[in-house]
DNA sequence: CTTGACCTTCCCCTATGGGGGAAGGTACAG
DNA sequence: CTGTACCTTCCCCCATAGGGGAAGGTCAAG
């Protein structure tokens, strides 16, 4: 299949899959003779990986770094199971980060949303007033 | 004041404040006959809000909306608090994402911490991944 | 008079994640 | 033979949020 029915299919751009392929988040594909990339049919399933997780807010180099646990080929559970966990923990420490984003923007927001006019012109947020 | 004292005050770069005036978070200052930008002191105040607002996690597009608000004379507070909540939202969102995906993730570690590498290599990771 | 600390505008730089479009090759249909 | 719909590489562009530093003006002090 070419660039444009995979891209399609995992609902992205062909700009975008060049640009992973660049970034080291795909394989070199296999050309045709006329300099076409040629992509196996699970190379969408890759691409709607990298979709979901960009969706979710992983960046291209934290997918790079995903992809690369199962990339050797021979992945030796050991290693996948290290790196895994390895990955697992930046995740968690992102959603960590996140919820305490989320938190401090949910005090900010209570003070906001709780007090009449006046507080709110007092208080944290409105202050410069 | 001039700019290094206004910026020092309120915690932000001398750039920082140039950049504000430049995306109409600041009203273009007096000048001083040498060129220099001349404060009001409260203008302090508002960089701090912008400050603040920043390190909520509010853009520089969404103070400015807040900011444009206020000058006439309104109490921004509603904006405030919807902007704050669209943020919210956002980020409610992004964490049940990322959460899943760590779900998912902590699954396939899981079957590969328990599993023989038979079933590791048959691809149970691979078909997350 | 010179030094140092300010200030000014200007342009380039970073990283992120691509999008737009040019210039050109290729394949198939009418 | 030409239109079109692909594909290729290439470079420039956007927004985000400024930072770095050049080249130059200004001001007070030693």
């Amino acid at each position: 299949m070419l660039i444009g029915s995979a891209a399609a299919a995992a609902g992205v751009s062909t700009k975008a899959v060049r640009f992973y392929e660049e970034q080291g988040l795909l394989p070199a594909p296999e050309r045709a003779a006329n300099g076409y990339r040629i992509y196996a049919p699970d190379t969408v399933g890759r691409l709607d990986f990298i979709r979901r997780g960009r969706a979710a807010g992983l960046s291209v180099s934290q997918l790079r770094d995903i992809l690369a646990v199962r990339d050797p080929g021979n992945a030796p559970c050991p290693h996948v199971r290290d790196a895994l966990a390895d990955q697992l923990a930046a995740l968690d420490a992102q959603i960590a980060e996140l919820t305490a984003l989320r938190n401090g923007m949910a005090e900010a927001h209570a003070a906001v949303a709780a007090g009449d006019p006046a507080t709110c012109d007092a208080g944290l947020i409105c202050s410069y007033l």
